[in-house]
RNA sequence: GCCGGAAUGGCGGAACUGGUAUACGCGCACGACUCAAAAUCGUGUUCCUUUUUGGAUUGAGGGUUCGAUUCCCUCUUCCGGCACCA
């Protein structure tokens, strides 16, 4: 008799697996390709892995496994994205060198990925900081730059302060830097941006044809917020100039009393009388130094000045007055607005703060007060009067359209993504700035261009990024003058490395080339991409919009880099409160597997904890009790081994074990892990009932143990793989066949028919299957217990559902 | 405000296309083993009433149906996302 220790079986059979090469993905073999994938491949800090990252893994790990046994080829690859923020702060806090801190880091996370197990397949491992991989993304830069979609502005970008660094919208949560939780200032800087809103609609459409929840993809459209409506020019009352606005209801446009402009519209300096001149500069000022998180404390009430112009509306030939308002966006629309107070309630509010005129044009069905902002009749409206909304929004921009007043557009929510960081650990831009030619792509044949050692990586107060200090590296000539020439020395963002990264693991050490052709050809695209809620607006819309360029560029083979994407659930602490270092209630892996329950009992317990894609707090009692589970399982076989077991079959068993391996096969198609989990303890617990009733004389036994480790093997590889050798075998269990079911096992030759009356469960009745509906009403009727339910009483109507249940309807 | 998701025992959760609600695990109680404890094994465990019987129950209310956790309507609460986007 032995007992069950993981610490004698993992270490062992992880290192002959890794030895073995069986987790290996083999290109162009006959089986079919299966790409399994874990977004986003961690960036190694210093703290490693929580229990998070491990639930993740673990599913991709059982889906892995099992696509194997089911006869795939399966690619299940893991690396790093050591460039960006979080590996950069982190070796500034602790005064070491990125590239000292990242190598540190990626070792400790090889060592806990290794420790639980995971079939990655190394051999296509590497980091987004090796220069034989930034080369290409640099390269992929430059297509981006060709096409023209790689170009820089001077914008307002979003400032942390405390990265000192420009960031994305996507970057900006609530107004704070999502990776430090500090609050983002506006600041004026020349940056490089990618032309994403080329590719909204793609972006949108593109969902249609994969097969994303409708959580994640929601959340992108959203995001990307399309809206359609017109633009309407409305001349200026005292000059020929005319104001753009955006709107999308253009059925209100008689009751545009005021326009409203962004602080930073370009009219508002030449339009301004003398007379408010003063006002109007000092609100300019003030809006421009307010953050994003003041300007939302702020929203409530709606400052604004008047410029002292008027401008004529179009339809109703009005002067209306011409103000300025921070509630107004220069980056969306035009950055102008024609007021509709009644029917807006931002609008509304700023004609009651002052005093404006209010002029009602919709009427709702149901008496309603202003503002109201839904569908109605129209009113005050000259000829448009009595239309419907729907109507007058189509008709009114179609004469305004003729007129020559308007135009239909589009508009996103989505803006262009801020390209470019002033920090240092990110992949170089590869761009030569010539004072006469501008901007100038390096030659492909002088890539990369690798990140110089520098002494000082911190960033700087100015915004110039600390590579500008490296006069060497940075003075250079012209590619195409050869006349002296400078750098950029802002970095690309941490995302850039991981917009393709999925791509390369099909060509991991290709340096003649981004990935051969035939590998792209066989691969395709990932089948399976799982990954958190967190990366649905930032890393999976950026690397969808990088694929999409690709595709066009003709360098990849699919539209769409993911066909199916699954999201995770967070694990919360077990006080169900996010788990946080400085509450101190993060789960540590490694912890979980020195205390001896092992890496396969915390598998099984982070998967059986909930659905995969549920939010759900941590339970060290389950762990307590999948750790059970597997001493049971242990317990079983080595009973068994040591008994004597000779005799005859034993259908009880076949029923059990053909029973829980359908239940298992079921559940992981359906992406169902908790209840393939119950099902195997539930097998496991016949068994038990099984082995005290026939002491293991069944020949059965061995088939029922072996085909438990098969099934077992996904989910805690460890443990499978040594009982399935203990059993006899020579060959990894890994590498075996999938166990089907007999379906003729499965058959019952007797079941529970419950019986309802009027609804109501009155008896259950065991019956042999199949029973014909007029001798099961024999039997209930002969059921005294049943049948003085309906004594008495008149039979309405008699429901028979064959093998489930018999109902009665009496009145 | 808008978009998405959820609500089932003491707890995590199960129930496939409407058909025996509470699988599986945890916890708890009792029993076996033990001098004892732990571990292990076994039995029980939705609630109320109760000898049996019976009644109630899937966040609340209504509807469809012989039958609803499941479908429809109204509402409440919680979680995630977006948020002055014209």
């Amino acid at each position: 008799m032995s007992r069950y220790n993981p610490k004698d079986i993992e270490p062992k059979w992880q290192s002959a697996w890794s030895k073995s090469g069986i987790y290996d993905a083999i290109d162009f073999d006959k089986k079919r390709q299966k790409y399994i994938m874990l977004t986003e491949f961690p960036y190694p800090s210093g703290s490693g892995m929580h229990i998070g990252h491990m639930r993740e893994y673990t599913l991709g790990d059982i889906i892995a496994r099992q696509k194997r046994m089911l006869g795939y080829n399966v690619m299940f690859p893991m690396g790093y994205d050591a460039f960006g923020l979080p590996a950069e702060n982190y070796a500034i806090k602790n005064k070491i060198a990125p590239q000292k801190s990242t190598e540190e880091a990626v070792n400790n996370f090889q060592s806990q990925l290794e420790s639980m197990g995971f079939s990655f397949d190394w051999k296509r491992s590497f980091k987004t900081t090796d220069p034989d991989y930034y080369h290409w993304t640099q390269w992929l830069f430059l297509k981006f730059f060709e096409a023209g979609l790689a170009y820089q502005a001077e914008i307002a970008v979003n400032w942390c302060p405390f990265c000192k660094t420009g960031l994305s919208n996507e970057e900006v949560i609530n107004g704070r830097h999502e990776r430090c939780d500090n609050p983002v200032t506006k600041k004026q800087l020349k940056q490089w941006m990618m032309k994403i809103t080329d590719y909204a609609d793609r972006l949108i459409d593109g969902l249609d044809s994969i097969d994303f929840p409708s959580r994640i993809a929601d959340q992108q459209i959203n995001w990307i917020g399309r809206s359609k409506g017109v633009e309407v020019s409305f001349k200026l009352k005292n000059s020929d100039d005319n104001i753009l606005v955006f709107t999308t209801r253009p059925d209100t446009i008689y009751g545009a009393s005021f326009i409203v402009l962004a602080p930073e519209h370009p009219l508002v300096k030449q339009i301004t009388t003398i007379e408010q001149r003063d006002e109007i500069n000092s609100y300019i000022a003030s809006a421009a130094t307010k953050t994003d998180l003041d300007r939302q404390t702020d929203e409530k009430d709606k400052s604004g000045v008047f410029t002292g112009a008027y401008a004529i509306n179009p339809a109703t030939k009005a002067p209306i007055p011409i103000w300025i308002a921070d509630y107004i966006l220069m980056g969306y629309g035009t950055g102008a607005i024609m007021a509709v107070p009644a029917h807006d309630e931002r609008d509304f509010a700023f004609a009651k703060a002052h005093n404006l005129d209010v002029v009602e044009v919709i009427k709702p069905a149901k008496a309603s007060l202003l503002p109201y902002a839904g569908e109605g009749i129209l009113t005050n409206s000259a000829k448009y009067d009595n239309l419907s909304s729907s109507d007058a929004r189509e008709k009114i921009s179609a004469d305004l359209v003729k007129a020559n007043l308007a135009q239909e557009k589009t508009n996103y929510r989505m803006r262009d993504w801020i390209f470019s960081r002033q920090r240092y650990w990110g992949e170089p831009i590869p761009i030569i700035h010539c004072d006469i030619h501008g901007a100038v792509p390096v030659n492909e044949a002088d890539l990369p261009i690798l990140l110089p050692e520098v002494e000082n990586y911190e960033p700087s107060e100015n915004g110039d990024s600390p590579l500008a200090a490296a006069t060497d590296w940075v003075n250079t000539t012209c590619p195409k003058c050869g006349e002296p020439a400078k750098r950029e020395t802002d970095t690309m963002p941490n995302w850039a490395g991981s917009c393709w990264y999925y791509l390369r693991y099909f060509d991991a050490k290709n340096n003649k080339e981004f990935v051969a052709k035939d590998k792209l050809d066989y691969w395709q695209n990932v089948d399976m991409y799982l990954g958190g809620m967190e990366h649905t607006t930032l890393h999976l819309l950026y690397s969808r919009f990088w694929h999409q360029f690709l595709f066009d560029q003709g360098l990849v083979p699919t539209p769409e880099p993911y066909m199916a994407r699954r999201g995770q659930g967070i694990v919360l602490a077990s006080d169900n409160t996010k788990m946080s270092k400085s509450k101190g209630n993060v789960v540590d892996p490694k912890e979980v597997i020195d205390s001896g329950y092992g890496a396969d009992a915390l598998r099984l317990a982070i998967t059986f904890l909930a659905p995969y894609d549920q939010t759900t707090p941590w339970s060290p009692e389950t762990l307590g009790g999948t750790y059970r589970f597997l001493q049971r399982v242990w317990t079983l076989v080595d009973e068994y081994l040591v008994n004597e077991h000779s005799g005859g079959e034993n259908d009880e068993i076949k029923r059990a074990v053909n029973l829980m391996s359908k239940q298992v096969s079921e559940d992981l198609e359906h992406m169902s892990y908790n209840t393939a989990i119950a099902s195997m303890m539930e097998g496991v617990n016949k068994l038990y009932k099984l082995k005290a009733k026939d002491k293991y004389s069944s020949s059965d036994w061995q088939w029922a143990l072996e085909t438990l480790s098969l099934l077992l093997a996904p989910f805690s590889p460890h443990i499978s793989e040594e009982i399935w050798q203990l059993l006899g075998n020579k060959e990894s269990v890994h590498t075996q066949k999938w166990p089907g079911f007999d379906a003729k096992w499965l058959k019952q030759d007797e079941i529970t028919l419950a019986v309802q009356i009027n609804g109501k469960l009155r008896g259950q009745i065991s019956l042999a299957a199949n029973t014909t509906q007029e001798d099961a009403e024999k039997v209930v009727l002969s059921d005294e217990k049943i049948s003085k339910h309906l004594e008495g009483k008149e039979i309405k109507r008699v429901i028979y559902v064959p093998n489930k249940l018999l109902s009665y309807v009496v009145g």
